[in-house]
DNA sequence: GCCGTTTTCGGCCCGACTGTTTTCAGTCG
């Protein structure tokens, strides 16, 4: 029986959401969803650990081990299915909208015989939620539109789009007196909505917001959400004495705050969105930052991209956080397209961008023939793209490295021949097409790429597709082996479509050794910027400069490459 | 269900906003 971690950790979430349904006790719950948390960050197979290795995980225990030893061995839990015979597991969709949780759900179902979103929509009409003791005309009016948004089918944004709305924000909000929080400060991939938190006067603020604003969904003086162009914003008030704690709060990610508050208690402390706090709750003390708040707790600053309560707490308790890659580490990009296959700039105008980002290189890498809607180079085109390179290199200060993301074929083999790309500065190899094969085939293909010396990365590991494409099956855990093994980085392709390696997969392979190389895979002007992106990604991959291929100078990153 | 530098029992992060309520439950972050 072969079993994914995230089969695992998707029964134990399905357990615990039933559990909340069936009214169980909530702390049942959150141990149930915790240990689906920790299955999750797990970077080997679960089914591979013994009992005590899965309890010593954390959060996971003598119970929990048990189910998910029996998952691992049969595909189920008599646990789930018992909870299945009991209630129906469409209602599950039911909690995905927005202002119903757990308790109305069963209640729906229980008193009105409601299992799909279909039927609560079809109740809503025949005005039969409002009812119901302890709802009104208002709360059916909110569940009604809530089932019409999920039936819209609302997905996580991208970093993209995020900007974009960032972008319009910034023309109600005022400079400098406001931070965007939560997963998009922690370099998240996807976003699910916008967290704001602003030392603007709310009174002012808000109707600012009003205005922008599709909907405003509640409004106080202390927080406010609005739906803006269809996305949902939060935004938390706080005044600059204490913007640490808000901040903090408000950057999240939800265990790494409990599990902040949790340890502070053991200390006699209590910590909210405002302060520090004595255990009956006074004595409030604020802070300015973060960093401030932070050290009161004894505790050095731990960057947003590392708060996910996935070990960072313990090693910053004994001062053992990595110093993760910054910006200013980045001496260029390592995955650009040119004008000669499908990108729109010229050679001469990427050097020229190069240098007007202050870069000492970039990595001109093309596709290969094979690529025919790609418009990929020839052996000749190839030879020719060099010397135009060359040429440009004499006078400019950005080096542009000649190099090629050459195809993976189907059958493992890559579409240019060793002796040319011997003669490459830089070779990233990359899956095209081919990307639902099985797993063991695919796996082998990329291995196959991995073992060629000629290699030099491997782009965009798992051909993901943010929201549109699936991962290919690729066993990361046997990829990160062979890529130690022979010396072969792995992409972080920043491109806020792909941001291939994901951050976990990210970790696994700092973990093994494995060098990681960040690339914009840019076609576009614009896109050369999309790099912080695939920074973002590898800090939360616990990477420092060592792990980096780009914070190479350019004299070590070629006899990198050899 | 998990956990223990007061604990193997009795806690479990903490607060804002809304609606339908006379004091709070539910949801959310």
């Amino acid at each position: 029986m072969e079993c994914t971690n995230r089969q695992v950790a998707e029964t134990l979430r399905l357990i615990g959401q039933l559990l909340e349904i069936r009214e169980g006790n909530p702390y049942r719950v959150r141990a149930f969803m915790n240990g689906a948390d920790a299955v999750d960050r797990l970077t080997r197979p679960v089914a591979e650990l013994s009992k005590d290795e899965v309890v010593a995980l954390g959060g996971v225990g003598e119970h929990l081990a048990a189910v998910v030893r029996e998952v691992c061995e049969t595909g189920s839990s008599t646990e789930l299915e018992t909870l299945r015979a009991e209630i129906p597991p469409s209602l599950l969709e039911l909690l995905r909208i927005e202002g119903v949780g757990p308790k109305t759900v069963g209640r729906l179902w229980r008193e009105l015989g409601i299992t799909s979103v279909a039927e609560l929509l079809a109740a809503t009409e025949k005005g039969r939620v409002r009812r119901l003791k302890g709802f009104g005309t208002k709360s059916e009016a909110e569940i009604r539109r809530g089932a019409e948004r999920y039936a819209a089918s609302e997905q996580r944004m991208n970093r993209s789009t995020a900007d974009a709305l960032i972008a319009g924000l910034a023309e109600v909000l005022a400079p400098g007196r406001y931070v965007v929080a939560g997963s998009y400060r922690r370099g998240k991939a996807t976003i699910g909505d916008l967290d704001i938190v602003s030392c603007e006067d709310p009174v002012a603020l808000n109707p600012r917001l009003r205005l922008v604003a599709d909907e405003v969904i509640e409004s106080g003086e202390r927080r406010t959400s609005i739906r803006y162009r269809g996305e949902r914003v939060d935004v938390r008030f706080t005044t600059p004495d204490a913007f640490g704690p808000m901040l903090i709060y408000f950057t999240g990610s939800k265990p790494f705050n409990i599990k902040l508050r949790d340890r502070a208690l053991l200390e006699g402390l209590r910590i909210n969105e405002y302060g520090i706090a004595g255990r009956a709750g006074k004595d409030l003390r604020t802070f300015p930052t973060e960093a401030a708040m932070l050290k009161a707790l004894d505790l050095p600053y731990i960057p947003p991209e590392l708060r996910e309560d996935a070990g960072e707490i313990e090693a910053a308790e004994h001062d053992r956080l990595p110093a993760l890659v910054i910006a200013d580490d980045l001496r260029g990009d390592l995955h650009v397209h040119s004008n000669w296959s499908d990108g729109t700039l010229s050679l001469a105008e990427l050097a020229a961008e190069g240098e007007r980002r202050g870069y000492e290189y970039l990595v001109i890498s093309d596709h290969s023939a094979t690529l025919k809607v790609a418009h990929g180079l020839s052996e000749r085109d190839l030879a020719e793209q060099r010397h135009t390179i060359e040429v440009i290199n004499r006078d400019s200060a950005c080096r542009l490295i000649a190099g090629t993301e050459v195809d993976i074929l189907s059958d493992g083999t890559l579409g240019f021949a060793d002796r040319i790309l011997a003669d490459l500065e830089f070779v990233i190899a990359s899956l095209h097409g081919g990307l639902r094969q099985d797993q063991d085939q695919v796996t082998r293909r990329v291995i196959a790429a991995c073992e060629n010396e000629h290699v030099d990365v491997i782009g965009h590991p798992t051909g993901r597709i943010i929201g549109r494409r699936e991962p290919a099956a690729i066993d990361l855990g046997r990829l990160i082996e062979a890529a130690a093994a022979h010396g072969t980085a792995l992409e972080i392709n920043a491109s806020p479509f792909r941001l291939d390696l994901e951050d976990t997969a990210v970790r696994a392979a700092r973990d093994r050794g494995v060098r990681l190389s960040i690339g914009t895979d840019a076609h576009r002007p614009g896109e050369l910027e999309n790099l912080r992106h695939g920074l973002a990604t590898a800090r939360r991959g616990w990477c420092t400069a060592d792990d980096v291929l780009n914070a190479l100078p350019l004299d070590r990153l070629l006899e990198w490459t050899g």
